[in-house]
Order: C-alpha cells, then structure tokens, then sequence
RNA sequence: GCGGGAGUCGCCCAGCUUGGUCAACGGCGUAAGACUGAGGCUCUUAUCCCUUAGGGGUUCGUGGGUUCAAAUCCCACCUCCCGCACCA
C-alpha cells in the first residue's frame, strides 16, 4: 500500500531548482567552512595543482573556462581521494598589453571603448579610470576572480598575489640572477618590428588591424658608382647575382647621397632612414635625382665589369634601397621591362642609351628548356604577358621563384656557386660577398604595418638584448630528462614537447616598457611576461606568509616584502644557507622560518599542471627548462596536463564574429554547473571543444531531471541497511552496476577522459535505472529500496567534483549534513560484483530484442511464445569454443572443426551441424573481451533462472495480457515444437517459437 | 619551408594504441506517440538500404595491400586545421 501512495506522488510532486541561488548558497558555505584551505599536514598526502594564472585585460568568456574548470575537477577529485590539495591562484600583470590599452583609452580609442562598453558592459566612469594600467589590472583582477568564484573554483584566495607585487618582484630578481649565475642569460642583437613614435617594439597586438609584423632579409650588393659612390641594390635572391644584366632606377624620385658607416650610399631617403634603425652610422650628404643616374653606368665588384643603369618607374621607393638590380632572366619583371624599354623610342633618345642586353641565365630547372629561351622568357611568353603593368606577371614571378627555388641548381659554369642548389648557392654568396665587403643585410618589414598610434612601423635593430638561451645544450639535456620522467596527459602530446626543446634557441628575456620587475643587473629593462611565469608555483608555497602592500593587516606570523632578500629564497626555496642568518636578515623568527621552508618541502614538487594548448611551445616549455635550471630534481613538476580551445556554436571565438561571451554572463543565465558540464563533456581532452548554448540546456535538463528523481525519491535516503533487503536477481545486478561504474568512471577520470567520464554518470546511469525500475515495475514491486539509495548516492558523489554546486544541494536534499566536496570518492566494493547477474539481465534483454524483431517482421500478434534454450551438448561445445579463441586468438572456423572432429565429446554434434558451430564462434566473436572473460568465470550458467524470473517482464514488454509463456530447455523431450525451432538454440542465442 | 595534427552514418563527437566487442557510443537535430488547457520540459519509439522468424546488403576522405577477419595495421594520394618566437 506504501508504494501506491508513492507512485502517485511523483507525478504531481512539483520541484523547482534555482541555479542562482543554489550557487549563492554554496558559495558562501564554503567560503564559511573555508574548506578550500590547505596547509602543510605532514601526515597527510599532498596534491599540488596549478593553472596558468590569467591576464586581467579583459574579462573571463567561455574560452578561458575549459583550462580552469579541468583544474578545478582534477582538485576535486583529489580531495575527495583523500589528498589534501592545494589548488592557488594568482594574477599575472606583467606585460604591454594593458598599458597600450590605458594609452589607446588615453587618446579615446573608439573601437576599443566600444568593445568595452558594448561586449563587456563597463561603466564609463571605470572606463576612464583606465587611462591608468593599473585600473585596468586591478578592475579585470576582481572580475575575473568573481568569476571564478561563480564558477565554483576551489581555490585557495589566502595565496593571492599579483606579479608587480613588490614580493613576488624580489622573488623573480632572485631567479634572474640564479640564471645569470649559471650563465644561462646572454646578450646580443636582435632585429623587432618596431614603432619610432612609441620607441617600442610591436607585436601583433600593438598594430592597426591586429596584423602580425613580418620580418625580410634582404641582402644588399653594392656596385660601384664613379669611384667614389655605392650604389646598393637590395635582393632575396642573391644567387641570382651572376645574371645580373643591370639596375633599375626611378627617374621621377629624389636619392640622397649618404654617408653610411664612411662609405658614400646612393639610396632613397626612405631607405637612409631605415638603415639608421638598423644601427648604421647615417648622414645624408646631398640629393641627386634619379633621372641624373639614368645611362650612366656601375661596376659589379664581383665580375669586374661595368653595367649600365636603366630608367623605371616600377622601383618602388619604399622598398629595400629603392634601387634594384635587374635579372632578365630569371626575373619576368626585369625581362618585360627590358622588352618594353626597348620599344621606348622616347626615353631611349632622352637618355640617348641604347638597350643592347641579353639575358643571362644561371639557373637550371626541368620545368624549364635549358637552350634558347631563358626561364622569365620562357615563362613571360607562355602566360602571353605583353608589358610590365600585366598583373599576370605577379604569378608568372611567384610560379618561377617557386621553381627555381626548390627545384633549381646553379649552372656548373658559374663561379662559386655552379652546381648548387639555389638554397645552397643562396647562402654560399650571401657569405662570400658579406665577407668581401662588397655586400652586407638589410632587414625589413614584408608588410606595411601601422602601429595602432597612426605611425609606420620599421625593424630595430635591438643591441644589448637580453636573451634566455634555451639553446644551451647542457640545458636542453637536463630538459629532455625532465619530461622523461613527467606524466604528460595526453600521451600523445609528448612528442610536441620534445619537438620544442629541440627547436628552441635564445629568446629575449626583458623589455623597455610594460609592467613588471625590473632587470635586477640592468634597470632600463624589464622582465618580459613569458620569463617571469616559469617557477612562480613555488611561490605559491610560500605567498601566504608574506606580508604585502595589499595586506597590512593579519600582519602576524607573516615576513615583510622589503625584507625578503635572495638569501631567503635560497634557503626556502634551494635550502642553501644558515638558518639562523637567513632569519635574522629577513627579520622573521627561526620558527617562521621553518614553517615556510617546510610548507615548501610538504607542498613542492607541483603534481600537476594544467594549461591550453597554445601554451606547449612558450610557457610549458619554459616551465620545463627554468625548473630544470633551478631546482633539484626531486622538486621537478610530476605532471602536465593539456587541453584542447573551445569553439562557440562550432565557430573560432573572435571579436569579429561578435561570439565572444563573457563567463560571468554565462552563469547568470544557466548556471554554473551547466556551463561546466559544456565545457568538459563535449570532446575529449585533446579535441577542441564546441561550446552551445544548445548543449548547455540539454545538459542543465539533465541535471533538473536527476534533481526532480531525487526530490520524488526522498524518503529512500532515510532507509537504513536492514537484513530484510530482498535479493532478487535484479537486485544483485544493480548492485553489481554500481561497482563497474564506481570502477569505470574513476579509471576514466584518472587517465582524464572527462568526457567519458561524464558519460557514464550522466548517461549510462540512467539505462540502468531504467532497466532496473522496469524489471521492477513488471513484478508490481517498487523501487524504493537501499540499492536506489546506493545507486543515487554513488551517483551524486562521482558527479559532484563536475557540478559542485548541484551536488552539494542534493547532498543536502538526501539528509547529509556535511559538504559532499570533501566526502569521500566512492569505492567499488568487490563481493558486490556478480558475474553471473551481468549475463542474466543480457540474456533477458537479449530476448526481448528477439522477440520483438521477430513480431516487427511477421507481424504476428503473438499469442503463446515458445522460448527453448540450449541442449548440454551445445553448452559444452561453447565452453570449448570459447576456451580456443581466447587462449588461441584464433578464429578460424576450419581450425576448430578439424580439432572437434577428433573430440569424442562433441564430435557427432559438429559432424551433424556444422553451420551452428559457425554461428557460435561468431556469437563469441561479437562479445567484447570483458564479455568473453566474464563467461570464462562463469562455469555453469543456467538460462532457465533468469528467463523464469522476466516471464513478467517479457509479458508486459511485449504489451499482451493473454500472452502465454513458456521456458523449455532443448533436451526436454516432451517440449511443445511444431516447427522444429528448438534445434536453432545456441548458448546466449535461445531459440524462440511465436504463435 | 620546418614541425604537429585531423578527415566516421544530417551536425557535433567516441572508437583506431592492443584487428573480431562495429551498421559503428553519446549528444544535438528530425519524425511519430505519451504527458499537458496549449506550449516548454519530460518520457517512449524510430532515424543507411532491403527483409512476413530473430536475417541480409552497402558504409568510416580516395585508391591499393596484409589477414579467416580492417574504421582500426601497411603503402600511396587528396583535402583541411594549428604553431614557427620577443607576444600574452
């Protein structure tokens, strides 16, 4: 009478969940309960995890979720597996972005005010408290931390800091000259994209149209002009130097006579200024015209001989010198310009020249015939290009350069370079006549590049740049033996890592702007963002017992930022140094001491960390190398764990397709645990994930429909384990249930396959339930019982460190008092796995499936259903069948029927039926291994019992009150078979008569 | 150019390491039905083709090969994506 009642009730019981509140909630008991907390416990195990800390110039979107909430299921996760975690968070301010950002508010930068006001929806009077960086850090700091917070992030805030904190600031001076002690910090000369207004380097970030400033080298050959004067000319293709017929110059612009570095140029004004940037002593002396040059001629110090110079209005005098050198026969440009020079009647009398050229051909391709015409001839003639303004000619020079450059090889006539490959030739010249002084470099931007100022950019030559050289050999070694012995998750990824320690080299380690800690040997620089995020986990261990600017008082207990000294961090942190002096120097007790240096022993090495993608090539890479530089090895991190980006609505996020949404948005409208399981179920780890709002509903469904079963079934939860339990067969098998999937999702997270993880709770789950409920129903018996209780609590526990907000709340609902965050992770309990229970409810599911496709086809309503099971014999020679493939890892029908034929057991059996032994391997094959191993346990399975158990089940199933059923093995001799069915039973397969 | 990936049944995405569990998980979408005052949510069923006895056929970028057996292993080809530095 009791389950009547309860029936009804859940049809008209009425629940409702508010995400907001519930998040609320939560929230503020943990934060009460300061459960997210962790202190050195030296009996207890520790997990140390980390996440790449944010940039606060914006903030947080859905993008940035993926990587954090990772780290905080991991965390989770580790709790609950008993460890005590520490998962911290800091912000990192260093960089140039958020002051180019406060500059562009400075000059009222509408785009970027409107990106503000429009996508982020900040107040104006914030926004134009921006012009100061710092308001910047600060406001997107605070935001990107609520987020978090809503996101239900289990962080430790004690250990907060920011990179410009004067603290951290020391600590990272101390790294810095730990790599400069250990010569690992070099200097030299670097060429940037930079901005003469700004007096700054410019990245992608820092121009007009985000556009990626790109580096040329160009290499110049000077020719000799009257004795006195260099005329050089600027080209990619040095190899091509011995084709050189002669130079174009424009007549219609203004050279300059330049003293550079003592010798007399002839180049463009745009080309003097250029080279000053590239640190060449430059004076400009005169001008002269470029008509004035026109018909004279220069001497090629490399041939020693004279060529002439060519008037043409295609030089461009932004390129290179603005002076080129002309290769008719490998250049179409320079060959259709000849062409059509020689037709000039006008200019030829002006200049009073005479063209008298013949192409001059260096270079051998097959593409091209190697007598008579030269390759831009041939090339020019075959795209039927008639004068230098075709723009057919752009491909014709792009199809040829790509020829030549990787199919071609020098003439063997030529000097030096004959029989090289144009690669090698390139490099061959591009040295001999550096050497000779009759050539040098020039770099130069491939793109006209505007820095978001308005002004052109240029290259800068940097001298005295500091580098980290990651080229170091030693260095790279010790690299190689970290990730050696580092998990990396996923596997598949160790190589890219191993890829990258090889390909780096020396990289710029500080800047002249931008926030940060200033170059401790050299304070006109300042440690650039990608070296000073490297070994800041160690901080971690030790941040919460500083004393900062930001935290004046709980002053207590804590060592003040302007006592800190390398001193300290080398006894902390490398354990060098005398105890007593450290702590007197830093003006901290010897006690203090202690606990600071023992937080970091307890807590270091990290165990894990997690990051993006993108990050392999810098910051990971980094992070390997600087902790191979500067601790021991038992301190070297344990883990990395990386993960794909995230799309949104199958699209790349970006501001131009206006599908950047803001995480503290997202939560308002769906919640935090909804957005979470988003994240984390839609691909594996590896895979980008692809975000929808679609998904985020279904997924939000879901967990109401967990929540509204739980809420109808809530008087289950005060059941208490009673002998009284029945133990029906369906009993024992969800109880087995439960064991595999404690077993199934817990392997899974481990290996960090989330989203199968997920699956099985969120989906797999319910098919049991359902199956459960059904059996149930079909005996008129309830469900309500201490496995529904497991089944839910189990489930609860394995989704919550997913949806740690949801959880807790129906870890409530069920009558727990304590947070299920810090629960303990569900166990699988052995005696509880039933062998034979998993093979029983798939013989009744696969019964039903049988009869169902039999009625589908015939389209009989059926009446009396004969169900005969197999004969002894035929389980015998199944056992058999099985017992050779799994130890064979054969399956060969022929094998097998050679080897029976001589079994006396089962010979006239398989002599009479051969075609059964075949579907019976089949049967077998078709069954996982898990399957397979399961039926080899098992040593008799009798059908009869579970088949008799469903009779009810199978009557309602197939959905006919009159039905009649009946069970019958094979060998019954009085068995009720008119159409001779019985003989078609195998194992597993009964054979089914329907009338 | 160098390096790293990816192509699966409308879409997204598993499976490939260790060949048979695969007509191939799951979600979304679509269709029908149940529930509802009507919707939404939820539930059931279907979703490559054929089939009056639980079956058969053709599929996993393309073309070959190995094998009793290939989405999975090998070879060739086609297409697409990402990173290459002073930037977080």
């Amino acid at each position: 009478m009791k389950k009547m009642a309860e029936n009804s009730a859940e049809k008209t019981s009425n629940v409702e969940l508010d995400w907001a509140k519930v998040g609320e909630k939560w929230r503020k008991k943990w934060s009460e309960g300061r459960i997210f907390e962790s202190e050195t416990q030296p009996h207890t195990k520790k997990y140390f995890l980390t996440v790449a800390y944010p940039y606060p110039n914006s903030p947080q979107h859905v993008g940035h979720g993926r990587t954090y909430t990772l780290a905080d299921v991991h965390a989770r996760y580790k709790r609950m597996k008993g460890y005590n975690v520490l998962f911290p968070m800091g912000f990192h301010y260093t960089g140039t972005p958020i002051v180019s950002m406060s500059q562009r508010i400075k000059t009222n930068d509408l785009e970027l005010i409107e990106t503000f006001e429009q996508i982020y929806k900040i107040p104006d009077e914030v926004i134009s408290s921006f012009k100061e960086p710092k308001k910047i850090a600060n406001f997107f700091h605070e935001e990107i931390k609520q987020g978090m917070n809503e996101m239900g992030y289990s962080i430790d805030w004690r250990r907060e800091f920011t990179t410009i904190d004067t603290a951290y600031s020391k600590f990272i001076s101390w790294q810095f000259r730990n790599l400069r002690k250990k010569g690992l910090i070099v200097q030299g000369s670097h060429p940037v994209g930079w901005c003469p207004q700004d007096q700054n380097p410019v990245s992608q970030h820092d121009t007009i149209g985000d556009i990626e400033p790109e580096l040329i080298e160009y290499v110049l050959v000077k020719f000799k002009f009257e004795e006195q004067y260099i005329i050089p000319t600027a080209t990619l293709r040095p190899e091509t130097i011995f084709g050189v017929t002669n130079l174009w110059i424009n007549p219609n612009i203004k050279y300059v006579i330049a003293l550079v570095n003592n010798e007399k140029w002839i180049i463009t004004k745009d080309a003097a200024k250029k080279l000053e940037f590239l640190n060449l002593n430059v004076s400009i002396i005169s001008e002269i015209h470029g008509s004035d040059l026109i018909g004279k001629s220069v001497f090629d110090q490399l041939r020693k001989r004279r060529i002439p110079i060519f008037p043409a209005s295609f030089v461009d005098p932004n390129n290179g010198t603005g002076i080129v050198m002309s290769v008719p026969a490998h250049s179409p440009y320079d060959y259709q310009a000849l062409i059509d020079l020689r037709k000039d009647s006008v200019t030829l009398t002006k200049y009073d020249m005479t063209v008298n050229i013949v192409p001059i051909t260096v270079i051998h391709t097959d593409t091209f015939p190697s007598i008579g015409l030269s390759p831009a001839e041939f090339i020019v003639t075959s795209y039927s290009i008639t004068n230098q303004n075709d723009p057919k000619l752009e491909e014709a020079t792009n199809k040829l350069y790509s020829d030549e450059f990787h199919n071609g090889v020098l003439l063997p006539e030529i000097d030096i370079i004959g029989n090289l490959s144009v690669l090698k030739a390139r490099d061959t010249i591009r040295e001999k006549i550096i050497n000779q002084g009759i050539g040098t470099t020039m770099y130069e931007l491939k793109n006209a590049v505007k820095c978001r100022c308005g002004t052109s950019c240029v290259v800068k030559l940097l001298t005295n740049q500091w580098f980290i050289n990651y080229g170091d050999e030693n260095w790279k070694k010790l690299a190689y033996e970290l990730i050696k012995n580092m998990e990396i998750l996923p596997e598949e990824i160790r190589q890219e890592f191993a890829n990258v320690i090889d390909w780096l080299k020396e990289r710029a380690c500080a800047r002249k702007s931008g926030l940060g800690t200033k170059l401790p040997w050299d304070n006109e620089w300042i440690i650039e963002s990608l070296a000073d995020s490297v070994i800041y986990m160690a901080y971690y261990t030790l941040s919460n017992y500083i004393r900062n600017n930001i935290d004046l008082q709980n002053s207590k207990d804590k060592v003040s930022a302007d006592n800190l000294s390398d001193s300290f961090f080398d006894y902390v942190l490398l354990g060098k140094n005398d105890r007593d002096l450290v702590a007197k120097d830093s003006k901290i007790s010897v006690q203090l001491l202690d606990k600071i240096r023992n937080e970091f022993l307890y807590f270091y090495p990290v165990d894990s960390r997690h990051s993006g993608r993108d990050l392999v090539p810098n910051h990971l890479a980094f992070f390997i190398f600087n902790h191979a530089a500067i601790f021991t090895k038992d301190k070297w991190p344990k883990q990395i764990v990386v993960n794909g980006s995230v799309l949104m609505e199958g699209k790349k996020m970006s501001k131009s397709f206006g599908n950047i949404i803001p995480l503290r948005h997202a939560i308002e409208e769906y919640g935090a645990d909804p957005i979470r399981l988003t994240m984390l179920a839609s691909a594996e780890i590896l895979q980008d994930s692809d975000f929808s709002f679609d998904l985020v509903k279904g997924i939000r469904s879901k967990l109401f429909e967990i929540y509204r079963a739980i809420c109808t079934h809530k008087s289950v939860f005060t059941i208490i384990h009673n002998s009284t339990e029945c133990n029906e067969l369906e009993d024992l098998w969800i109880s087995s249930r439960i064991q595999h999937i404690i077993l199934e999702t817990t392997s899974a997270i481990e290996k960090f396959r989330i989203r199968e993880a997920l699956h099985n709770i969120l989906y797999l789950m319910d098919n049991d339930l359902q199956w459960y409920h059904k059996r149930k129903l079909a005996k008129n018996k309830s469900i309500r019982n201490i496995y529904l209780k497991e089944f839910f609590e189990t489930r609860i526990k394995l989704l919550s460190p997913f949806a740690p907000f949801f959880c807790e709340e129906v870890w409530e609902i069920m009558g727990n008092h304590s947070f299920i965050s810090i629960d303990q992770w569900p166990e699988a309990d052995d005696s509880k796995i039933r062998l034979k229970s998993e093979d029983n409810e798939r013989l009744i599911q696969d019964i039903i499936l049988d009869i169902q496709k039999i009625t589908k086809v015939t389209k009989i309503v059926p009446k009396r259903i004969m169900i005969y099971t197999s004969s002894t014999i035929k389980c015998i020679l199944y056992k058999k069948l099985l017992d050779r493939i799994q130890s064979q890892s054969t399956a060969n029908f022929g094998l097998f029927m050679k080897e029976f034929v001589n079994d006396s057991e089962v010979k006239d059996f398989v002599k009479h039926d051969p075609d059964l032994v075949k579907k019976m391997i089949n049967d077998i094959l078709s069954e996982s291994l898990e399957v397979r191993q399961r039926r080899m346990k098992i040593d008799s399975f009798n059908e009869l019992i579970p088949l008799q158990d469903a009779i009810s089940l199978l009557i309602s199933e197939i959905g006919n009150d009159q039905l009649e059923v009946s069970i019958l093995c094979e060998d019954n001799s009085n068995k009720y078979d008119p159409k001779q069915k019985s003989k078609f039973a195998r194992p597993y397969k009964p054979a089914i008569y329907i009338e």
